[in-house]
DNA sequence: TTGTATGCGTTATCAC
DNA sequence: GTGATAACGCATACAA
């Protein structure tokens, strides 16, 4: 309980009069070592309060036993669960998780890199910022064999593993669901079409109609950055609108919710004049009154995924690696704010 | 942009004519060096793309320029928060951070701190799990004077810096305001009393009534795990009995939903005939029917609060250091589930 | 089964 | 202002 400085190997070889590699064997369960000698050793250790400076073996072994994360932002419940995903399969594979933060800015996504290069992470698994279109310093991994997977927002040119969710298919789904709830006027609220995953959200909701034999009125189609008052003012426009919507997609919850939100303010009811369906299964989404239908993305499940992957490369040692892309399937969730029929 | 093998020092030094101790005071821009030669190792370091080997460099130096954290749930917006308070200040001064979770799980918990300490980290900030009564493995970073912080979670035996949300004064006003709604029997959702957190918000409750000349009634009082169906069987229990109370103060957001869940199953009025106040201001509470009531705690202040405290000790070289405890403001918010008059 | 010797890349101490 | 050299703690190739 004192405050010794470090101990050694060395120390406890000193004590037991052996040499520092029989006990750096016998630590590490070197099975060339002697049952009673190993006993002795990790007793002594345990006494003597033994406590291995990994900084040392990682230096040593050129392995950091480390996989760092980048994300956009910590505090987001999407990342946050991914991230959840990742420290829990890592965890019991013995590694340790270092996560940073983007803020979406490129210049810190650059330093990050860089500093997690020089730390020798053994993986990175990252999802990129808004501003990233430059990609050297993500090449640098690449080149350095460094095992990487992006999650969600990828980097299509940069072969690696990749992880993403199915967003055609839940825009899909979401879109089939109000047909079959009976809407036929069916409006959505959709991101940035710069972004990939709200393009895929858009396109799934356009063959959807088609497919039941419903046109795409481009004056239902309203894209915004998919903040609360985005929704508000898009909901307002498309229901002031003659002929208005009898359902509306939203490509996020808040949309939704605020969509909802501007219909009750307005004695419209929810579901029976207007349907809606939001993306993502906030947390807030099953507990707002009327719960919100929603798609599922399945973050904790992207986490471990990717966590499986790395490591799975890291421990590959550099073997030739076929690179996969995963597309992680959406689940429709069906609640009060979008079913008509029981 | 090849696959080029590990650039080191040596390999500048040898290309330039010129010492590897040059090179390594240039790099880190040691004055004695001319600028001249400076400037030339930095321009050969550059080209040959020369990333630092920060493993040595920690190794040799003793410090790792990284902080680890330890909270129970990665996902758990109060959570998130501090972390990323705490990565933007760690970022800012060169720190990278590293995040485990405990699940609430001791052992977990323990396995993670001596994990840290064997990777050396320069300091640990944490809030410990719900189980965590026995702390020797918390007790070793004190011994062996690695800097510690811990935040909303406290151990109060430990003496180091601690950071907390003004539990007692956020309770009491939670209650107060309760008192002042018109409400005279009010009941408690408490959490495990071995949390100093919990005790305290129990404390700041039952301060409120004797200040307000209520007696406190122990019936009225259920301590539990503040799960989903904590707060729903204990309210169950509370309003089934005799006399049922007309009022509730939940130790968290959690329990305070799933009291208004229950309420609303049985047709009884929130907040007219029972009202709610809930504790942590998760986001969902501010979009629940009828929003929640509760008590704000500033999580992305604390973890910068956490980080600028642990990273001034552990800059300032052991030399004595005064433990700060310090006491976060809380903020009562009042929403619908709480609001009898205007 | 155990011991000896060596080196990982950097920084720090001393010398020049 | 610069260079030579040692040292950090561990893991491992090789020797015994």
């Amino acid at each position: 309980m004192g405050n010794q400085s470090e101990i050694t190997i060395h120390d406890i070889a000193k004590k037991l009069n052996i040499s520092a590699s029989t006990v750096s064997r016998a630590l590490k369960d070197n099975p060339i070592i002697s049952e009673a000698t190993r006993k002795r050793i990790k007793k002594a250790a345990e006494e003597m309060g033994y406590r291995p400076n990994i900084m040392a073996a990682n230096f040593r072994t050129k392995r950091t036993n480390t996989i760092g994360v980048i994300v956009p932002l910590i505090n987001r419940h999407f990342f946050s669960s991914v991230i959840s995903g990742i420290e829990e399969v890592a965890y019991d594979q013995g590694f340790t998780v270092t996560i940073s933060q983007s803020n979406d800015n490129l210049e810190k996504e650059q330093k990050i890199a860089y500093t997690l290069f020089s730390n020798r992470v053994d993986g990175v698994i990252l999802s990129i910022g808004m501003e990233t279109k430059e990609i050297d310093h993500l090449q640098l991994f690449a080149n350095r064999k460094v095992p990487m997977v992006f999650f969600d927002r990828i980097v299509e040119e940069i072969e690696t593993h990749k992880i993403i969710v199915n967003d055609f298919e839940g825009a899909y789904k979401a879109t089939q669901h109000l047909i079959e709830q009976g809407a036929s006027r069916i409006a959505h609220i959709g991101g940035p079409l710069n972004l990939k995953i709200y393009e895929n959200r858009q396109k799934g909701y356009c063959k959807a109609l088609s497919d039941a034999g419903i046109e795409v009125d481009n004056s239902l189609i309203i894209n915004g950055n998919l903040r609360r008052d985005d929704g508000y003012k898009a909901t307002k426009k498309l229901v002031l609108a003659e002929n208005r919507p009898d359902a509306i997609f939203c490509a996020n919850d808040t949309t939704a919710l605020s969509a909802i939100i501007f219909l009750q303010e307005n004695g419209i009811k929810v579901p029976e004049e207007v349907a809606i369906v939001g993306f993502s299964n906030e947390p807030f989404s099953q507990v707002v009154t009327p719960t919100i239908s929603t798609i599922r993305q399945p973050g904790f499940l992207i986490g471990k995924k990717a966590a499986e992957l790395i490591i799975k490369q890291i421990n590959s040692n550099k073997k030739s690696v076929v690179y996969e892309t995963i597309v992680m399937p959406t689940e429709l969730i069906i609640r009060e704010s979008s079913k008509r029929k029981k």
